[in-house]
DNA sequence: TGAAAGAAGTTGAAGCCTAAATAAAATTAG
DNA sequence: CTAATTTTATTTAGGCTTCAACTTCTTTCA
């Protein structure tokens, strides 16, 4: 304990706050470009960020997916989605079937409906991304994924 | 408008698909991060990301700022910096004082004791990150900070 | 000076989000 | 087969967050 307190003023102090500053830059990107998607989204569509992001994985799951998958792949909690699910199902965008062969489960798809606007939602929000990226070098795209990719890789398996 | 249909089918899909996905590459780390950060927070200290983060604000800037400098650094509304301060101050780690000369204003600061749990909160929370980034050459982090600089300063000016 | 415009902060309603507890169904093991 | 465990989804309580409306104070400018 007191020898990692001793560590981190001899040595590492430049490490940690080159940690600390990627974290922050990365974190005040995700915020600035969050905040620009939630506005339009608001403003255009009279919609929000969770529902269209539940909706983007249903997009490309056409054949459904269940509540724990839609879980999963939201990084949120299963409460979480339940009462979203449960907004955009009250507004038909959503249908929650049985899951044959699991009577605990559900499986949540598009409906019609939901299908047609978000065509126009994603379309949008595709220009609204390009629009914001539309200074930045193809190369500097790329470095930006790979660069990316290593923290997702990275984090995955934090010390196991 | 009509014209900007056929140019996004005709040219650009890549570029919108690059755009999306790094967006949601972008996302995908920062949320991972998030998730994991408030875990600890929450395990660790009993605390949260949005007390943790107003108290880094404060932390950086010992005489204290105003509400609406909170609201502007943290990117988020000013409703939501009163109701943190709110629990921080009941909580005795935060101090609202008077601003004089603007009798609307109020001057917010780390107490002591809001100074001391912050001390330790952070360096913990610099642990973290460096834990997380240790797979990281220095390289790639100076790579990443440099194209997150350019998203930052590319997207505080949205085409104006 | 004084009315209009603007800015600082709060409030209220609604939705988002988590963690923990629960209920119901499926799986595993004895 | 049955009891214990695990899995799936929901519920609950509480905190976070936004937006819009509001109050109070300051600034502007005629």
């Amino acid at each position: 304990m007191a020898e990692n307190i001793l560590d981190s003023e001899h040595r590492g102090n430049d490490s940690e706050h080159k940690s600390l500053r990627l974290w922050l830059r990365l974190l005040t990107c995700s915020n600035l470009i969050e905040n620009h998607l939630r506005a339009r989204l608001r403003t255009e569509f009279n919609s929000t960020l969770p529902r269209f992001d539940l909706m983007a994985q249903l997009y490309r799951y056409p054949d459904g997916m269940r509540m724990g998958d839609l879980s999963k792949l939201m990084m949120v909690s299963g409460g979480n989605v339940t009462g979203i699910c449960n907004q955009l199902e009250k507004e038909q965008l959503v249908v929650r079937e049985v899951c044959s062969g699991d009577r605990r489960a559900f499986v949540v798809k598009l409906s019609k409906k939901g299908h047609r606007l978000f065509d126009k939602m994603s379309h949008a929000h595709e220009g609204w991304l390009v629009e914001l990226f539309s200074e930045l070098q193809d190369e500097e795209v790329a470095r930006l994924m790979q660069g990316l990719g290593s923290i997702k890789q990275s984090i995955h398996k934090p010390t196991n």
